[in-house]
DNA sequence: ATGCCTTTGTGCATGCGTTCACAAGAGGTA
DNA sequence: TACCTCTTGTGAACGCATGCACAAAGGCAT
């Protein structure tokens, strides 16, 4: 079986999707699943989710599938769910509002627990039922409710010094929407969510679109 | 000079982030930028931006660098970002109002001009100026205001129905926020952004730091 | 018990992405 | 002109990820 250690990173991003689509399935009555189908789920080819899955340690039955419940309690080993990860989010602008009153992440184990901004016109509101407190108060807060996750929602030229306010405090892991590069210890991951490059990225393939054809090479359809 | 179809999807989605280091550059004043300048802002390595950079053609000037405006504008090109891609937003709860008042898009050349939902109680509203119309409405929409980004912030239940719609409706690419897997025709390109997903996946390289040291091989440090 | 059918687990080949390392090019200086 | 310094552009090696293809294994029916 293989260590938690091992799993490459193209395969961790992947677990969530599964997990999803057990969790889908398990909702159903269905105890069982092929890779097949999970395959399907989720949108990526059944060898890859054979390969996925045996990292994580052998738990299908060969001609009958996996066992759903039991995958997704070993998936969720894995991903460290078994406990709460309490977060703070920094930024109670537009986007760290939303995310304030999504239910989403309560339910998944991610209880928000802390709301934190600079500007006094925020510290002090009610916000979902959590008073915003000021970044000042970053380490008590932190420690105080065991906060491991960091979710940053301040503007780009605040989001260094949040991180390293968060870091400092104690924060395990950090999600970013800041469009920014962080410069954190290699000890805490971070992954960036960045909206605008996303809509960049996807204006690459439509004009690539266009552009084909318009070219010397034409596509049969 | 290598076609604009020919670039790896790997650079596609780096050249956003070269875009924001010269726009940076740009504003300090410098005309030029070296391959290990550049590699810096953007957090990677240098001989990835030359091999990058060189997809989209020579513009480097050996001994000195590139050009910065130059390189600019030639990302600008492959990114299509030469024209507005008008936005339309599906879905106007938490996430989709955060979206509508960001005034980002705007200034980057993603104009938001259509709102939509499928609620009476949204439909009607004014948000940041623009009135929600109902999603019967998306393909009148689409044509009319000749929108070519559709962005998806609606339950998880309801993004495949939007998604037809908005292929129907004539969008050229979209990106959703729904932790769904969305059936699509190949020559729509989708991206997702799932937050859950991204939570979940912190969560593997928080708990590894955690049983790596209750293991056999400890690290130095 | 036997044999058939289904599905897993994985060896292997292929392809993509990353990084090193260095020759070649450009400009400045004496 | 000759030389020196700086930086690009890219060949080549390496490593990771993907997906095929098939043997091994489990269950079920007869
Ligand atoms: N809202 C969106 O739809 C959207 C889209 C794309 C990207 N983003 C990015 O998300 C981030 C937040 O966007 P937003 O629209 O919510 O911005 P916003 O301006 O509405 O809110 C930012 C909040 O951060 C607070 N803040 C500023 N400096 C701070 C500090 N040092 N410590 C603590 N709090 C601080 C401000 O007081 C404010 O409340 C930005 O980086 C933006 O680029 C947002
Ligand atoms: N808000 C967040 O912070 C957050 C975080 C993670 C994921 N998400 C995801 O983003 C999506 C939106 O989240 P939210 O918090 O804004 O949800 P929400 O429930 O606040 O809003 C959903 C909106 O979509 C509308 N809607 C429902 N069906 C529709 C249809 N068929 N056509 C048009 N509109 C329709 C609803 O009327 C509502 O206004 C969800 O898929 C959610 O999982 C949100």
């Amino acid at each position: 079986m293989a260590d938690v250690r091992d799993i490459p990173d193209a395969t961790v991003s992947r677990l969530p999707v599964y997990r999803r689509s057990l969790v889908q399935i398990i909702s159903t009555g269905e105890s069982t699943i092929s890779s097949a189908d999970l395959a399907d789920l989720a949108g990526v080819n059944a060898a890859k989710v054979r390969k996925d899955l045996s990292y994580l340690g052998t738990y299908g039955v060969r001609g009958v599938g996996y066992d759903a419940e039991l995958l997704l309690a070993q998936i969720d080993g894995v991903l460290g769910l078994g406990t709460e990860a309490p977060v703070v989010i920094v930024g109670m602008g537009n986007l760290g509002q939303a995310l304030a009153h999504y239910g989403g992440f309560q339910s998944k184990g991610f209880p928000i627990v802390a709301l934190v901004d600079s500007s006094m016109d925020k510290v002090g509101q009610v916000i979902d039922g959590i008073v915003v407190s000021h970044l000042d108060d970053l380490e008590h807060t932190v420690r105080e409710r065991e906060i491991s996750v960091g979710i940053i929602a301040t503007p780009g030229g605040a989001a260094q010094e949040v991180s390293n306010a968060l870091v400092a405090a104690g924060v395990r892991s950090i999600l970013t929407f800041a469009p920014t590069i962080l410069q954190v210890p290699d000890s805490v991951p971070v992954r960036k969510v960045d909206l605008a490059t996303e809509l960049q990225i996807l204006g690459y393939y439509r004009h690539r679109e266009v552009t084909e054809t318009t070219d010397s090479t034409d596509r049969t359809a």
